[in-house]
DNA sequence: CTTATAGATCAAATTAAATTGATTTAAGGA
DNA sequence: TCCTTAAATCAATTTAATTTGATCTATAAG
């Protein structure tokens, strides 16, 4: 039995920011992010083509993302709509990221 | 010569974010963001202290987030004095992670 | 000038993340 | 049913980030 050197909630606290953050922390899944924020919803079809990414590399990185909790997926028939998850984004990211990477406020 | 695929400017400015969000993305740098926003300024030995990191460590953790201009350093004597970015966090960060890895606006 | 302490840097080893191309699953239409 | 298309998953490889312990630099005190 050891000293709890350091808080634990705190600790998990930065594990789930850390886990949000390393979502945010490669250009091609801010592009994702980007073009989703500027469409409101996208299919991965859509994104190939803005990206010039192959289908499995954007499948990969959008997974990141909604294991992030990021983004939201809906699917229609043999498509997959991609969304922000605007409440989740707009936690964390300032206003002035607004039409980069999040929305406004409902506000 | 190729035609340009995607906005060559967009493409600069995720690299950008991409470097903070990267730096933002460990929960042991986390941790460091939360201490010094606890603080106000902290010297590496202090941070030894209260992460429970060896030293080497820690530098390498506190360069990463100089390097994305999250955090500052001032030397006086033997020691360096870390304190946030104030402008630069809070360009990034939501009001809502007050106090937790920013701290208030001025206004 | 010698010693002690703070902190940065370096090279090697380890661990984690991203890429690639192929395969799989599922829906829709002929 | 068979074929096509959208998208997810998988295993192998490549690339990048982190850890580790040692060494180096600089300041300050005796």
């Amino acid at each position: 039995m050891t000293i709890p050197v350091v808080d634990q909630k705190l600790e998990q606290t930065f594990k789930t920011y850390e886990k949000r953050f390393k979502a945010l922390s490669d250009h091609k899944r801010l592009h994702i992010m980007y073009e989703i924020t500027q469409a409101n919803e996208l299919c991965v079809c859509d994104l190939t083509d803005k990206l010039h990414l192959p289908q499995s590399k954007l499948s990969y990185h959008l997974k990141i993302l909604m294991d992030a909790n990021l983004i939201t997926k809906e699917t229609r028939g043999t498509w997959s709509y991609y969304k922000l998850n605007t409440k989740e984004v707009n936690h964390i990211l300032s206003e002035e990221l607004c039409c980069l990477f999040r929305t406004n406020d409902g506000s």
